[in-house]
DNA sequence: TATGAATGAGCCTTCATTCAT
DNA sequence: AATGAATGAAGGCTCATTCAT
């Protein structure tokens, strides 16, 4: 039956989300889903196949509730897709339920990838990174500069998303530094903060590059 | 005897860096140092242990290689500093070798905390912290901002420590993203990229809080 | 459906006589003939139902394909009849296809008995075992011998069979020790030797008998 | 402790000879001997370093009980040499205790190779073959005849060996078909048939060879 | 009648830890 | 004080079989 599959999938999602490929334990998941131990293998072959399974159901899920311009036309300004991007990317990673999972798996695959690394990098990173790329080069070649472009672009579009990431994988530090300030929840607040300082960040190595 | 502590705990900070704590077996780390299985139960009481004890060492051996300010006098300018400050932490979790495992550590307890998280905040990354929001504070505050100010400078030190942290986080990412582009090894040049857009970054954040 | 039976019997064939009754799996087969898991549960009980009819099944097709007098008439010589008795039973044990199954399975069946060994032994090697029994007994008391004729027949019967059974069990290690001379499928050749070899050891058993 | 991996290797030989590497369990194997599950992983770091071990072992406890020349000078002559040679192989495969799980290991080994059938065949096959053609060489030149000899002296020894192995065997079918003929524990029967026949078919087969 | 999802037993292995020596 | 053999729990996985549909 198919809601065997689909009940294995949602809390492997939530499991390997919360713990990681590796530290999950197949036990867990399938006791959180109410199916039987062997049910991950009898459905998904093994332990990586239901990781993989997990990571294309919430991509699809993903791509469908958060999409990278969040509805933007294509006449908007960089500026206005910059930030779409950035609240975009918090979202997925900050939220709660399916596509926050998929945040979640991602920011673990990379910060400790597993063999399935390449295929996230291609099914959900790599689109994700040529549409940042390409505001980044038109913020950029707004500037006036040229030199490096693609370097300086790639540089760029690493700094923003490592912000965005860093409120995913660092929120325990940021809790235990400023327990006042930091909520995860508040994600209009970090967008604007990271939105405006991407914007200088950007103009500003334009500049540099520039002279 | 202390050398096999002392083995221990090298040993362990090379294989807790590379594996993570969970990951990394007892086994491995006593067959590293040479010495028996229970060597790490009877010196150290437990794994967890063991792994408190490189925390501490590494610390110890990480601010005198890598202080913050990297030897810069008082005198300096902020601006100064922040690249300094910069270089250091990107040291720290780039470099190779025994302080090095310190930052890689710092990085991985980040991410995926364990027990030992209030330790290390307490003895390693809340004086970081601190050093950092005094430079923000005092860069922000010549361009004349002062709203929120605390609150803001704690999004600043987040937005340019995540920049840091994702250089080593997310290497494997970017060198499947962009192969020719991303050396992890060039930490001048992702040194002058993170100080510029910070700079960019701060600067933007500063006047628009003050508008 | 029949259909469902006689492919599942097919596919166990080859499979049983791969991997042996106890090595197979039951999924493997069911994979090989196209059919639901539990096929096999359903049409023969259980696995050793299924094995018990791929024997049945592959010995009424033996029988036909390889007569052990190869169609020879009874008017032949018992030299004659030796070296057709010895061609027939290589061919079933090194034969490829539908028919050298059986002979593989009784092969397997004599060095690691199941609970179907019996059955195997009644229906299939008895007869074999009685007619070669025959060829031997008029061979021995051609020359002059009577003492302990039975007993003699049978060990005779049994030095026969041990030779043509090793060029099946005993290829892998046949090949590792000559390379270069071993040709499981040169079965003529290995007919003549084994034919000569067996008549000069009768011969020889059946004088010492006399003496 | 010793003694320890001394009792599991005297149970794993037991177990290996009677069930066969696959189907043999660890944990019969240590019920047996009385120790921990986990021991086999610890002493021999997994069950087929513990297969290995075993076939080490009672290598050499076979080849010291049971010298393929059985203590034979080199004076003899062939016809005793062959006989001291069967007599000996016989006692390997059909004698108890821990020489004859060597034998019996062989035999298995023979008929269904494991990964360690390259090792079994460098250390105590190859030596045996090398011994059995040397001792039929001489008697297929005493006959007269050299052609194709070291073809045809393989195809020999490979007669004598199946000939012993299907007394180890085929045990079972021989008992289902002559309960009363077949005693595997008179050895010295059988070892006067095997030689007997034997003799008869080397001078028939270089009588064959020399036409 | 036929299916295939689900089951339960069992397998090998790994791991941190304990404890007799 | 130090060792390393032994332990027990747990992990992922395979397999033949059952049973609701």
């Amino acid at each position: 039956m198919d809601r065997t599959k689909a009940r294995l999938i949602e809390a492997a999602g939530e499991v390997f989300a919360r713990r990681g490929f590796r530290s999950a334990t197949v036990r867990e998941i399938c006791s959180r889903a109410g199916v039987h131990v062997g049910a991950v293998n009898y459905h998904f072959r093994d332990k990586e196949g239901l990781y993989t399974a997990v990571l294309d159901h919430s991509h699809q899920t993903a791509v469908k509730k958060y999409p990278p311009d969040l509805g933007l036309g294509e006449r908007a300004g960089p500026e206005e897709k910059l930030r779409a991007f950035i609240r975009s990317f918090l979202l997925r990673i900050l939220d709660e339920g399916i596509p926050a999972w998929h945040g979640k798996l991602m920011a673990r695959e990379i910060a400790d990838p597993t063999p399935a690394l390449d295929r996230v990098v291609q099914s959900s990173i790599r689109p994700l990174y040529t549409y940042l790329s390409g505001i980044v080069g038109e913020m950029i070649r707004q500037e006036g500069s040229a030199e490096r472009e693609e370097s300086v672009t790639f540089l760029c579009a690493m700094s923003i998303v490592g912000q965005c990431l860093h409120h995913s994988t660092g929120k325990h530090v940021m809790t235990a530094l400023r327990p006042a300030d930091f909520d995860p929840a508040d994600i209009e607040r970090i967008t604007d903060h990271i939105a405006c300082f991407s914007l200088g960040g950007i103009r500003e190595t334009a500049r540099a590059g520039k002279a």
